[in-house]
DNA sequence: ACATTTCTGTTGTTTTTACAACAAAAGGAA
DNA sequence: TTCCTTTTGTTGTAAAAACAACAGAAATGT
């Protein structure tokens, strides 16, 4: 646990918290720390969430496998990132989704159920975490809102220029990079990786928008 | 108020307190009533959120314009629902999406602000009101997650399948009630209402689902 | 009951996308 | 460097969806 001491006191989860706070509720917590390798699945659809995942080190996919076969990726997830926390307040609810280890990671856990339940109205520092909960949860709602945004254009075309636009936005230039490699872009927006290509080199040609890799310049006041 | 007290006191918001916790809260809140007729904008796309709106009565679409005029809807809301809750937890964010109202709505708005700022640790309710909007932001960001899944399908078909096995999930049975007309589902799974009149259709006469209307039977396990 | 409006279903045509197969470029490892 | 692997770009074809236009059904108002 000491190892990652500061990791774990400058996530957002913990946000503001003194030392002596921050080792209270650990202790409350029952925090524990877990390793995962890449393809390990974290939560399986179907168990219940009674416990707070934060992502010390490692990517995770949220996940959604449909019935026939094709699966859909929901959300990336990185560094400081909290897995399915949405699922943890609805108690009881079954997880509709998966989290699947896409490169080894360590997983600080938190057993929320236990911890709210002893200490709604002691611990001290509980209002602190709920109310630093609650603006995750927020941020976390506004990109689910972004991504619904992205795949709802009606072509490739609309797709990437809202998203390179979104990008550029929140870059605060038209010059950006973005996170993702091309498949997992096609994957994002939802559709096929060629003929995103395809009409990536076609904005690129009409002057809409210039890349090189995982560099772009958006050219347009989209 | 009074007339809608009842109202208030059985909004998930205000969930499990008491009269005179209730009464204190809104005091604290500096609560007011507002009506907006159908086709009034609540919220627009710019505006800084610093209130929480719930709706007593009426509906709201929650609404993004792309910059090449096509609107998306991204959310519908109704009686209980609150407004760009998300917004109000990252402090001093613009809004980026629209609330417009659809059918005359009466609103409850608080001042979210002013009170955290006050009684943060002062007034002993903040914290049940703060775990209530979590629970509510929670099952927000599920039904969000619920609906990307539903358009990341590749075919009108999966799309159609997907939701309605998660309806069918949601109501516990293979018979239910959805809450769209043909128009809104169209927009909702982000397709074309005749494209998809013609497949619910297809896959009645295939014998996967029947329906009248807006009752449906899903004959097959999806 | 009748007229009018709204909602839903059907069909043909055009446009867009997915898919497959391959080419070119970039990045790593020996 | 060279070989190999991974990523990205290109093209033709087949499939799917959007679109438009209309017909029939259901709901609404008078």
């Amino acid at each position: 646990m000491q190892k990652y001491y500061q990791k774990i006191k400058n996530s957002p989860i913990f946000y503001g918290m003194a030392d002596f706070e921050l080792d209270r509720m650990l202790e409350c917590f029952r925090a524990v720390i877990k390793h995962y390798e890449a393809g390990d699945t974290i939560i399986r659809s179907g168990d219940i969430i009674t416990k707070i995942y934060l992502i010390l080190e490692g990517d995770v996919n949220i996940e959604k496998d449909s019935y026939w076969g094709r699966r859909i990726i929901i959300q990336k997830l990185h560094e400081n990132n909290n897995i399915a926390l949405s699922l943890v307040a609805s108690k009881n609810t079954e997880s509709n989704i998966n989290a699947v280890c896409t490169k080894d990671a360590t997983i600080l856990i938190l057993n929320y159920e236990k911890c709210s339940a002893m200490c709604q109205n002691a611990c001290m520092h509980h209002g602190a975490f709920i109310r630093n909960m609650f603006k995750i949860l927020s941020k976390e709602n506004v990109e689910l809102i972004e991504k619904i945004e992205n795949i709802s254009q009606k072509s490739i075309r609309d797709k990437l220029l809202t998203y390179l636009s979104n990008e550029s936005q929140k870059n605060k230039s038209n010059m950006f990079e973005i996170q993702f490699n091309r498949q997992e872009l096609a994957d994002y927006l939802n559709i096929d990786r060629s003929a995103m290509s395809f009409e990536l080199s076609k904005l690129k040609q009409e002057g809409f928008i210039n890349y090189k890799k995982n560099k772009f310049i958006l050219k347009v006041q989209v």
